[in-house]
DNA sequence: CGGGTGCTTGATACCGATCAACCCACGTGG
DNA sequence: CCACGTGGGTTGATCGGTATCAAGCACCCG
């Protein structure tokens, strides 16, 4: 499972199109490509855990990982859930020691591995390596953000709107949506226990949203901006 | 108030204090300095409002800026609390086009001001430019992930706690605390309600906790790592 | 002394977590 | 083919925490 392996040929074409490569020039991408490395993951493997010696940093090829932390007796709160492109503990990259979180495989993914101490040697001599950078801690920063003020001051409804909404490409009328992965994910996405998110989209029903699996329906998309 | 200046000289060494200056180089010191000015604002007043044009960030010379959103009819949540040292909308820097959030001026402040372009431009030139981008961005994006984490798993007497411990040198026996801002600004900081604040105080007085103005006194800093 | 402002305190309402039970789809093995 | 177990999801009842609204208090400064 997590042997760690060059990439073949299906895994690079994956990352080459991931957003933390694709504005890369041509050299600073083999030299990327050269320190990356891939990791594979059964569901509910541990990627790393909180307090660990941090020495990579990764990015999603396929699959989902959820980063946590526990609260008091084997409780714990997601703070972030990553999917395919998403980068995650590049947060390192100002020289932390230790990981913050525990980061666990929600499915079967795979991975790509960076080390740090490389990436960081990296930035400092090709240029368009540092720019992709601050791009992605950029980008990063700005969806945490949003997160936090959606935490301070959207109910349970309004954020499952909200991520519906941001999800779904028809500006009005009706719209579907197939949820990539399972809805207890999503609820620690949207910093919600499962049930609350059962009882939002409940809610939401007289809104015009169906739900049957994974599959959901919107009837008017105009509606549910109301929320 | 919001007359536009060049650095003058105290500003100037206020400035260079700071964590996004330190550790530059000469020339891009220079070149830093070139492009940025100071603006001064009285307490309320606004530095930027959401949706608009975004085409400077900042850092906080001295004083106290409040980023926040509007929920509905007046209501605002803050987002962030920002001190002497402190760089904000520089998210934007991958190349958002408006401002997230509002920003405000808590009591008088003062700040200095770059242009976003051109310090894109600057990092682009300068390595150690990009690499103390994203350094600040790092640690940014750490301290972010850290309040979604401590929003969504700690209670507000609990938050206090960990606002008090960090801000205290002492490791252990007793310490004092003077809060730099009102307390209504530490509950929008910790995402609370000013009221929420004032109770969780009085729940900690149990733990060796003394609240009189600004002044706080903690009788056992081990105690109160127990919360 | 009067009037602001910031803070505290009390009463109430609401939201979401928690616990428990149940349902359903699925896979397994007798 | 059916009994059984498992895991994900829903639903209901309850509890706790915090927002909200309202009133009162302390302090500062005119």
């Amino acid at each position: 499972m997590n042997k760690i392996l060059k990439l073949n040929t299906r895994d690079r074409t994956t990352l080459l199109k991931t957003p933390m490569m694709t504005s890369l020039g041509p050299t600073s991408l083999t030299r990327m490509l050269d320190i990356a490395a891939v990791t594979n993951f059964e569901s509910r493997d541990l990627v790393f855990r909180e307090g660990e010696q941090a020495e990579h940093f990764f990015c999603v090829l396929s699959g989902y990982v959820r980063l946590f932390r526990l609260i008091k007796e084997g409780r714990e709160a997601d703070i972030r859930v990553c999917g395919p492109g998403d980068v995650f503990a590049e947060c390192l990259l100002a020289g932390g020691e230790t990981y913050l979180y525990h980061a666990q495989a929600a499915e079967n993914v795979t991975l790509a591995r960076f080390e740090l101490a490389k990436v960081r040697t990296l930035a400092s001599q090709e240029s368009d390596v540092a720019r992709t950078m601050i791009v992605l801690l950029s980008n990063h920063l700005m969806s945490t953000m949003e997160v936090v003020a959606n935490d301070r001051l959207q109910t349970a409804p309004q954020r499952v709107a909200h991520y519906l909404l941001h999800n779904c490409q028809d500006e009005n009328g009706s719209a579907s949506i197939r949820l990539p992965f399972q809805k207890s994910l999503l609820a620690g996405k949207l910093g919600l226990a499962p049930e609350a998110l059962s009882r939002a989209f409940s809610a939401l029903r007289r809104a015009g949203v169906t739900v049957r699996g994974r599959v959901i329906q919107i009837s008017d998309v105009g509606a549910l901006k109301q929320v």
